[in-house]
RNA sequence: AGUGCGAUGGUGUAACGGUAGCAUCACAGACUCUGACUCUGUUUGUCUAGGUUCGAAUCCUAGUCGCACUACCA
């Protein structure tokens, strides 16, 4: 209440009706999508938005599926939008579908027809298209426009009854053929299509169009504010125009710019292509913008809501950069996520003071930022694996790790001063040596050091295995829709880096497919569903922000 | 070409005739047993040209640029 937050387009629309006494001051929306394929990101904004505002207007928001095209709908894409929904953390209050309606659609336009305002066409696709006109030039209207109501009523009938063959007849709105807007020029309401509904079965042949099922759904349902994306704009017209004819419930159309988000794509059509040409291993893989792979990266459902709200809406063209939804990401994962050690590539560090064979119990905590995060044991031991990139035989200045002479913090264990290391035949090194100040054990030191780094370490002879995969963007360029050629050229070849080896600290072994941890000052990891009892898979989420790989970069 | 929609820092989004703000990014610093987190500070913007007005991102006019629309897809 103290804080005023400014209102985006909608909810000043919304506002405004409301204030109006428009419905009562009631606000129902919906979210429509076609079962024939999985929801990505860009769904996921307008879920938020339509489930958002039905709820801060203590409104209601239904879901119903738009399938009103057997050939490319099928049930399995009804239950994985509905689980996606459901994880994105909303819960819909009416679910229908639009196939549901078809009984009514088919009345209504039968009343079209007695009203003179529909007629049954015998003209083919290609003349449709012919005779359809062009943005300078009106159409042709079709000889078969002024059949009378009687014959149109039976011909629609036999329609029904599937007396035609796919193609051979159509129901068109008589309307307007030189009407600027092309989607005015006597648009198709059905088509003929001897095809299996996922829903009705065999009962129809005859399917309406998106343009005369979807608002009147929505009149149905008596949705007040159906929100879609901006390229059905030009649709809006004819949405009115079916629901002024037929004197039915005044839903209302409001058009919204859709979310585009840098280094991917998001056209279903592209997405599908990345699955069958098997650049990803599926709809839900991690490096997809699919709710599934978001999920699977380990991307949390409040972060893809927080960063669905920071982005807002309007009406103009953007491309969101992807960088916001990390930072979403890691925002959410800071306050949850447990610290946990793990080395992706090691070099071995030998404590040479310390007696081999002897083992130490250190407690370290889970996550700073949870004060009832707990603890965990964690063991020590004279050989550890760290990090090849913490140790450098020369290091540059403000390098704050391992070189000889310099002094770190072992994480949760003790300071260690590095005396020489090894190297094999081939100058790739082999071991760090180092000696440990014994006085400078995790909380309890008394040696007064301060040391500027801190490394993190697994002890050798404890450390268990997992499998990672590292994850980078899925493509080279920003916008690869938008460049010239096909837009697979500009995928990442190393977008994938599969670590099959990865030293982690016991406690780790316990990690179950879900779970969600950070590996301490590499970045934040989910453990995959393809984990099994004998190997754990960890996919990256996200890495660290890294203040030092930037002071590297600037050389 | 016609119609429609749009144009505010690198990105996204506010300001509804009266101080161009917020988030992210970038940069600088503080803090730090994660070069993380947190904190502090800084740089960067109203498409152009006219007009109305005491005052314009906002209103008017003309241009420029971008996007969408000519599927028996949604």
């Amino acid at each position: 209440m103290s804080e005023e937050k400014s209102l985006n387009f909608l909810e000043e629309i919304i506002e405004n009706d409301i204030a109006a006494g428009k419905n009562n001051g009631r606000v129902h929306t919906r979210f429509p999508p076609e079962p024939n394929g999985y929801l990505h990101i860009g769904h996921a904004t307008s879920i938020c938005l339509n489930f958002g505002l039905a709820k801060k207007y203590n409104g209601k928001c239904n879901l119903r599926f738009d399938d009103t095209n057997p050939v490319t709908e099928e049930t399995e894409y009804v239950e994985s939008i509905k689980n996606d929904i459901r994880w994105l953390g909303f819960e819909w209050d009416g679910e229908y579908y639009a196939s549901d309606y078809f009984d009514k659609l088919y009345d209504f336009a039968v009343v079209l027809i007695k009203k003179g305002l529909a007629y049954v066409d015998d003209s083919t696709a290609e003349q449709i298209a012919a005779t359809k006109g062009s943005f300078e030039k009106p159409g042709q209207e079709s000889p078969y426009r002024n059949r009378s109501v009687e014959e149109n009523l039976q011909l629609f009938a036999e329609m029904k009854a599937g007396k035609y063959n796919d193609g051979e007849k159509t129901l068109r709105a008589k309307i307007d053929m030189a009407h600027p807007n092309l989607l005015l020029r006597d648009p198709l309401m059905y088509r003929i299509k001897h095809e299996h509904h996922h829903r009705t079965g065999d009962t129809w042949c005859i399917y309406p169009m998106y343009d005369y099922a979807h608002g009147q759904s929505d009149s149905i349902e008596e949705i007040t504010h159906s929100i879609c994306t901006l390229e059905f704009i030009h649709h809006r017209p004819l949405y009115n125009w079916f629901i002024e004819q037929l004197g039915i419930f005044p839903s209302h159309q409001y058009e919204f710019a859709r979310r585009n988000l840098t280094y991917t794509v998001m056209s279903k059509r592209k997405l599908l292509q990345l699955v069958n040409d098997k650049h990803v291993s599926g709809w839900d893989d991690p490096r997809m913008p699919t709710v599934s792979g978001m999920r699977r990266r380990g991307y949390p459902a409040a972060a893809l809501r927080q960063f669905s709200d920071t982005v807002g809406i309007a009406k103009r063209e953007n491309i969101v950069d992807v960088g916001l939804l990390e930072f979403c990401v890691r925002e959410h994962l800071n306050k949850t996520s447990n610290r946990v050690m793990a080395v992706l590539d090691p070099v071995k560090l030998v404590i040479t003071n310390y007696p081999a064979g002897q083992e130490d119990i250190f407690e370290a905590e889970n996550n700073p930022e949870d004060p009832n995060g707990g603890a965990r044991p964690i063991p020590f031991s004279s050989e550890l694996w760290i990090e090849r990139e913490d140790f450098m035989e020369n290091p540059p200045k403000k390098f704050f790790r391992l070189a000889v002479g310099n002094m770190v913090r072992l994480k949760s264990a003790y300071i260690v001063k590095c005396a020489g290391f090894k190297k094999d035949d081939a100058g790739n090194i082999t071991e760090v040596h180092c000696s440990y100040l014994p006085e400078s054990r995790s909380g309890n030191d008394t040696s007064g050091l301060v040391v500027k780094g801190t490394i993190h370490w697994v002890s050798v002879a404890h450390a268990r295995t997992a499998e990672v995969r590292l994850y980078d963007r899925l493509f080279k360029v920003e916008d690869p829709s938008n460049e010239d050629g096909d837009f697979k050229d500009y995928i990442n070849p190393d977008s994938l880096s599969v670590l099959p080896s990865v030293y982690i600290e016991p406690e780790l072994a316990k990690a179950k497919p879900g779970d969600q941890v950070q590996f301490m000052r590499k970045g934040y990891f989910a453990v995959d569903t393809d984990s099994t009892e004998n190997k754990l898979v960890f996919n990256r989420t996200v890495t660290l922000k890294d203040a030092w790989a930037k002071e590297v970069k600037k050389g």
